[in-house]
DNA sequence: CCGTATCCATTCCGATACTG
DNA sequence: CAGTATCGGAATGGATACGG
């Protein structure tokens, strides 16, 4: 997809990036989210071509994003659902959602909003260290490491520990 | 930069998409929020050809992303900038390191790590609805609405209502 | 309806040379 | 060091035609 890959980087941005960073890719895991599950509501959805379409659904599949069964109904079709891996990139979508809402929109313009099933607000998401304090942007910094073994699952836990 | 704008979606993510979605913009992003200023820190940094690097820059400074001053010793280069627009992209760049550490590393596998300034980790980034409780990623949808006045700076809010 | 295949225009991106 | 200019190969993306 492109010439330089960042699938060895060590920053997780970068590998991040390098797997779900393109313009299309996106936008496919958004409409999964909505409930979108073929090709023709992808298509219709996003208005891309056919053959882009294609590519991008195998990579998402590829990458364990996306999963292709075969369709509910019996019939030749395929249907696509977010893996775990996939609904995970909610939080993602959430952050770009949150941004867009506070810098791309007036006050007023009609814009698609976020709700939990009750009809609630969703909570601004922050950044947070392991105490509980609020951070600012410039508050973190990085450094070398190494991936801690996971001993719950992911969504399971609210800190680093 | 592409056949289709989506600036005027009315989904914030892909406005959010169509401005900051490019495969580099967000590793510029990350290089500022590193310290880098100048043009050559990025270059050198993320390898990329400077015409390509030049185009980014230009579009980041007019977005009101990054902002371009002269630089503080008085010479004739430039420095780059994050301004507070830039600055709440952070909340997207560890959305997506922490999908990537979750996803894309091994464990043990070395890995960049991010801290708060007291070596404290982060916590990790939850969705919950506005009375505290935590949302799974199928727990949201979406529906028509409008972009509310901001009465106080969005960095200020814990919660949209 | 679900793709695959092909064609073509545009863009991306790397490399290089050049200017101040 | 900080760009600008230009070139060419590769990938993107739209459109259409075709096959299961």
């Amino acid at each position: 997809m492109r010439r330089v890959s960042l699938i060895e980087a060590t920053c997780p941005i970068a590998r991040a990036l390098d797997e779900i960073g393109d313009w299309w890719t996106l936008l496919i895991v958004r409409d999964a989210f909505g409930g979108k599950t073929r090709f023709g509501e992808f298509q219709k959805s996003l208005g891309l071509a056919k053959n882009i379409l294609t590519e991008r659904l195998k990579t998402l599949v590829a990458n364990g994003v996306l999963e292709k069964r075969p369709a509910s109904d019996g019939g030749a079709r395929s249907e696509y659902h977010l893996t775990e891996k996939g609904r995970q990139l909610r939080v993602i979508l959430f952050a770009l959602r949150q941004w867009g809402e506070d810098h791309l929109f007036e006050d007023g313009e009609e814009m698609m909003v976020a709700r939990d099933r009750g009809n609630l607000p969703i909570a601004r998401l922050r950044l947070m260290n392991s105490v509980g304090d609020t951070l600012a942007p410039e508050d973190i910094v990085t450094a070398k490491g190494r991936k801690r073994k996971q001993t719950a699952h992911a969504s399971t836990r609210t800190t680093l520990a």
